[in-house]
DNA sequence: CCGCAAATTGTTAGCGTTCACAATCGACCG
DNA sequence: CGGTCGATTGTGAACGCTAACAATTTGCGG
């Protein structure tokens, strides 16, 4: 005589009333609290799995005030980059019983971040990670309070808390390199002016040369792709071509290498490049790209452990990216050591 | 003389008697409910606005029975496919107002498919999204019944709805392209076994070969990595080289282009190449890529769409990738028409 | 066997929202 | 000017869980 209801899923009312207990017994075998006699546990998990019993997390959140989700602020996932950090992040945090809630921005204006961050604490979140080491976006999640933990990356001592890879110092020990190479003027294809990333690099670029005694040279920017890595490469007058580029990111110093084996340039005879990230592909673009790899993964970790308040802030060290040479950076030649720009480049 | 106890975030009551209304009235206006008065809507508005009110996405959860989450199960997402997916994923839920929950699998073994997908659950998705075309995890979604909608992607026809990209037609057109340019002898570098649009990629070439008569020939497989695809290139007999390749995605391609290159075969003079996927850096690899391009973020869109029902299941055709024909293909040699493999083919 | 402490189990009251319904208020019709 | 209807507002009871405390049982020394 069952009315054809739909059957609603099981409390833990049901629970209780099928294994003969009060549903506060259920609740403390759920939650595998002691003070529970052997027998009482089995009945309870035996009605548990009878019944398909799955803990409401709606109810328990209001219960105890816990959601147990990160919200993860992003941009551009499809990048290597991003979306190994964001592996990271989520490794970490499931480990510690954290769900990573995903929110995605279409640019980085002031109203887009906003939309974003409100969205996730209204969704309840109980921390929120930064991926977006954009100076606008970081403005304007620096002017929101939330009452939650915020944390950036890469955001360079963003006020909140920030975890990020010495890039400027990486950076410099790229310059570094071509230095030890005999290389006397390098110039920079920088990424786009307004990234945190970018600014680090071209930082570090600009302190190696002037530790070194170098005037600064060649400064391009480029928007990260491997297009404009091109473009940019085509783009330097003949007169003008440095002995070494040092990339912004693997992508662009692809794409530059392509157009510099077009206009007769060999590398790393004629010029040296050298990049950021080291992507998996790096070791197989022609020639085989020198570049500093980035423990991506590590710092998603990293991120994880500082929200939770895991590991004192900014302790062991930050994370220090790793010079891979490899064969798109050589010696200066012979007959270019680097000396003035008037002078034109030799050009097989 | 109040006690300074942690100041609990205001509440629908607390706004209620801020505004002089009661907390039905309040809530009316949060959820933009009509039959409400102008006036009484503003003075509400005021209290939210003073007290900084945010609902709690977890008392409403517990009353409406609804999370406004969407899980999503993933592999490996700092490839650009899927994380490509992703996003389009998240674009189109966010815009119809749901959350991703995102949940990333060390390995596809039933152990771990089955304990995210159960903490997916837990966490109270309403659908999930599996962006895992992996065999072995397929068949572990497919056997357990969870209560709510979950869709595949790229799983090949997975019997709880799926949505996929023709992959075996485009496969085949890669092969009708190489075909057309004249070649006879065509090699296929797959990835795993165990990955289904390693299987329709595949399929797509044994089906193309058919048809035209041609004898199937070397069948490699890789990882999906650059370094596979090196590996295999180096692996080949000179003798049982073939005059194109079929590469199932673009950074294998790479590593064989590399691997070619290395051996002294010329590309596309010697041998063809044709890649599967288009990464946006596939057109700056030397030579420039010839390849297919899936539109992920479509995909991703599509997800979405059929999983809340916004779309009858597979309407509209199934996306269909797209040749892109760059510099990595062109004619086969005068003097090598794809003859049987006895022949030793020429090598500078 | 009694009584007290420890272990185990049960009871009640929220958590902050929405839902279903009741109550009030105005305006308009006859 | 009463009555009725629609618009607006309020009331009480869920939703499924946990926290705090009360009640019951058990074990054990005297």
């Amino acid at each position: 005589m069952a009315a054809a209801t739909t059957p609603r899923s099981p409390s833990l009312t049901d629970v209780a009333s099928l294994a003969g207990v009060s549903h506060q017994t259920v609740s403390r075998v759920v939650n595998r609290r002691p003070n529970v006699s052997d027998a009482t546990r089995r009945k309870v998990h035996a009605a548990i799995l009878e019944l398909d019993y799955r803990p409401n997390a709606a109810a328990r959140s209001l219960a105890t005030g816990r959601t147990h989700s990160i919200g993860v602020l992003a941009g551009e996932l499809s990048q290597y980059g991003p979306s190994s950090v964001l592996m990271g992040v989520q490794d970490a945090a499931r480990r510690a019983g954290y769900f990573l809630t995903v929110v995605t921005l279409k640019d980085y204006s002031a109203p887009t971040v906003d939309e974003a961050l409100s969205d996730l604490l209204d969704h309840g979140v109980e921390g929120v990670i930064a991926l977006t080491p954009h100076v606008s976006a970081l403005e304007v999640l620096a002017t929101m309070q939330s009452g939650i933990p915020m944390l950036t990356v890469g955001g360079g001592g963003h006020r909140g808390g920030d975890v990020a890879l010495d890039q400027e110092s990486a950076a410099a020990s790229a310059v570094e390199h071509l230095v030890s190479l005999g290389h006397r003027r390098i110039a920079h294809l920088a990424g786009p002016a307004d990234w945190v990333d970018a600014q680090r690099r071209l930082a570090g670029w600009r302190s190696a040369l002037a530790r070194h005694g170098l005037e600064e040279g060649l400064l391009l920017h480029g928007d990260w792709s491997a297009r404009s890595g091109y473009d940019a490469g085509l783009g330097v007058e003949l007169g003008r071509l440095p002995t070494a580029f040092f990339v912004g990111n693997d992508q662009m110093a692809l794409g530059l290498l392509k157009a510099l084996r077009q206009r007769g340039c060999e590398v790393p005879g004629r010029v040296s490049v050298i990049g950021f990230d080291d992507v998996p592909e790096a070791e197989y673009y022609e020639p085989s790209l020198t570049t500093l790899r980035q423990e991506f993964h590590d710092l998603g970790r990293r991120c994880i452990d500082e929200l939770l308040g895991l590991q004192a802030l900014g302790a062991a060290g930050s994370l220090q990216p790793r010079l891979i040479v490899r064969a798109s950076t050589g010696p200066v030649r012979a007959d270019d050591d680097g000396g003035g720009p008037e002078r034109v480049p030799m050009q097989g």
